[in-house]
DNA sequence: CACTCTTGGTTCAAGTTTTAAACAAACCTA
DNA sequence: TAGGTTTGTTTAAAACTTGAACCAAGAGTG
């Protein structure tokens, strides 16, 4: 089986793929350190949490939405909850679990800094693309993270990943 | 101002392209820390320095078409000497600059690696789109690094950044 | 009930990578 | 030549990631 090569056309996506991911990210980490004194994973943990019912989700599960490993969540969590973000709660279900909570101080910082990061979003990205273009985004991505891990996955799950499970939310 | 904050189809879009890029940036460093034992960012470097007249550039170009700062390249290439698949020249006519050279086992690795790194890319991303999306992200992506950083020069020079300057490849 | 398997999450140590600031050399311009 | 810029590296500190090992708790089985 010989190597099918990247056609002209997919090189040049390719490259402008990296290149842009490459600027993006930078943007948005300089941006968030600056305003937020963080990096845009942790701000993304926040955010996430923000918008979980009442603002906790279990570590797996921030994990699993987020697209990380476990790991590299317990040390953004530890920073976050050494900083007064983010505090541990146990889950009453499942002994095992730990649920990261958003707090005041958390809500605070993230309404405080997200429209600053929003603005960034919009400046780097979304101000330059047509409503057309905003869509096939979405189109080209989904399908991107379906065929990566969402594979075994009933289609339907995945606008809202968070609610599979038990939340642990009951108080 | 006020805010403005995203669109919920900008809320969708911007989720689908974090979770993908961070499941593939994954998918590719996992697959060539295994194959080649080196992470994407070098990958780029060989790659970038293959296509170049006499597989040469001055690491200050290399640094601009890779988006990253110079002293990240300077880390990187210095790794990629000492495994000896890069190799520094000095310039002849700017006694500043130095050249990165691909060596002759540098191509070697690249091209015992670059089929395996094409599948990924094909397996995780350009097998998943029809051809028209494969056009659109080319013009979504350029667009994005156009704004981010070629505010200020001219179009028409994006596509072979490399050319602009002297390469001081004269032999 | 044991017994095993799986899951959830953390810890730990090691290594990798990034950053930012400072530096030196070379170039350029007047 | 002086002053400013560009090029590239160095350095030290910090940040981050990884992977394996680990423990505790649930789940399934006989």
């Amino acid at each position: 089986m010989t190597t099918r090569w990247l056609t002209p056309e997919e090189q040049r996506a390719w490259r402008a793929y990296l290149a842009a991911t490459h600027l993006l990210e930078d943007a948005i980490d300089r941006q968030l350190q600056q305003d937020a004194g963080m990096p845009h994973l942790f701000y993304s943990v926040l955010a996430n949490l923000s918008e979980a019912p009442e603002r906790r989700l279990r570590m797996t599960d921030l994990a699993e939405t987020l697209k990380i490993t476990r790991s590299r969540l317990t040390y953004a969590v530890t920073r976050l909850e050494r900083d007064g973000l983010v505090r541990r709660e146990d889950c009453a279900w499942d002994k095992r679990s730990s649920i990261a909570v958003l707090t005041d101080e958390g809500t605070e910082v993230l309404e405080r800094s997200a429209p600053g990061h929003v603005e960034t979003v919009r400046a780097t990205l979304f101000d330059r693309l047509a409503p057309e273009q905003v869509r096939q985004m979405e189109e080209i991505f989904t399908g991107v993270v379906r065929g990566l891990q969402g594979d075994g996955a009933e289609p339907g799950t995945d606008d809202v990943p968070w609610r599979r499970r038990s939340s642990c939310s009951g108080s």
